[in-house]
DNA sequence: CGGGACATTGAGCGAAGTCAAAATTAGTGG
DNA sequence: CCACTAATTTTGACTTCGCTCAATGTCCCG
């Protein structure tokens, strides 16, 4: 089926210019042949909409090729508690693994894409690699240690140190990919910002005045610039001291 | 060597009473076997002893046989964040899979023994078996989820909220031990549930003495007795409604 | 029996939440 | 392109929950 075999053309992890940020990072060829028989589909995922909802059978993980995804989970009462940002090259949908089924939904902050990683294939393909399958374990890792980040910041800072905390893990993520950490332009509400960080739309837009006031970021609506990364620095680690 | 061998035969997982707790869970004789090829250890920590360190090199996931952890992580300004509390058959050192290196400090809150999984023979073992492979991935995944759960407690729930959702969460992972979930002895001081659940010491305090007061738990000291437990259940919820 | 760790309780304060209103922006359709 | 509506954000005033500081109480263990 050529239709097929140019599909997978399309989507190799072999040709994406993300490889060095995402799954195949510093893969071999052979291992890098089994992930690409592992990845069946490119797919878009507009603005708003969902690459997986809560409840969701989990049948794949995904990268995401391009755009901005949050992931969040849901309450009985309907609460909504956001759980992480997503951006080019990381992994959606490990949430999924332990019981088969989501338990979060990750949505599209801008009209993004992402590419469909079915885990069944990926578990085989990890099976014949010793190095695919750290780096799967890798990335679980590193996840789980980045949500202990996000709970040493929930647990224990005030509303300054969480948005200076916030804005420079943004930064240096960003920096990661090649562009201006200074410069960024927010892909989230402020009401995401809140939920994310634990305090209201209105503590979020006070904080985000107060750093503006004393020059540590410049914000115009979603756009920041960050003028003083070391005073950022300062005040996320804690500068009541 | 006998000696080796013996010891091998004292923490064999296939006879071991936990094993239905426990990685091992409902794992073929063959796959069972694998596992305890891989296990070569057990080791006692005591009270207030380290299963590993923030900085430790990591060579090995640990499962508790018996006893009570806590894990922490510690800022550079020296703030500890406790991030979980684990027990019998639950598996600690996930955090240093993703940088080779533990980010976490476990420590012993009694005297406790560990199983000691050397992660490279671990790997080795669940690329021969699809199925062992399988729960380490859900053991991880697991872990996030359990994760994403505390973000959503320290992200929006009110002191009431957060000690009646932990202490639920403790009656739940007893009851599956094979305990009565209505009685228990907190392993944990006063300031460690505070600092595991975003709040100060006092307040733990107080909003113990509230939920006594109410008739909701018996608490002495240590020993807490859930009274009303659909009444907690509504607390945990967020009954301000 | 005394000292130290841990826990409880009280009083006052402050950071952030709530409620409310104004301002600004984004989106939509004519 | 502009007018109009809806959504988002900002700002202000007030309240409150939980933190801080401080004192007292209790248990454990030598």
């Amino acid at each position: 089926m050529s239709t097929a075999s140019s599909s997978r053309a399309q989507v190799a992890c072999s040709h994406c210019n993300l490889r060095e940020l995402c799954l195949p990072v510093g893969l071999s060829a052979e291992d890098m042949a089994r992930l690409d028989d592992a990845i069946s589909e490119r797919r878009p995922v507009l603005r708003g909409a969902a690459a997986f909802s809560a409840g969701d059978r989990f049948t794949a993980l995904f990268a995401v090729r391009a755009g901005f995804f949050k992931t969040s989970i849901t309450t009985a009462e309907g609460r909504e508690q956001i759980t992480g940002f997503q951006t080019t090259g990381e992994l959606l949908g490990m949430d999924g693994i332990g019981t088969g089924a989501h338990s979060a939904t990750a949505s599209a902050l801008e009209d993004s894409q992402i590419c469909v990683i079915p885990f069944a294939e990926l578990e085989d393909a990890s099976r014949q690699s010793a190095e695919l399958q750290r780096r799967v374990h890798r990335v679980m890792s590193r996840e789980i240690v980045r949500e202990q980040g996000v709970m040493l910041m929930l647990g224990g800072m005030r509303a300054e140190q969480r948005l200076a905390a916030f804005l420079l893990s943004l930064a240096k993520r960003l920096q990661a990919r090649g562009f201006a950490p200074a410069d960024m332009l927010l892909r989230m509400s402020r009401e995401e910002i809140g939920n994310y960080l634990g305090m209201t739309i209105e503590t979020v837009s006070r904080t985000f005045a107060k750093l503006r006031k004393d020059g540590v970021v410049a914000v115009d609506h979603r756009e920041i610039r960050i003028l003083r990364p070391d005073e950022l620095q300062t005040l996320a680690s804690g500068a009541s001291c």
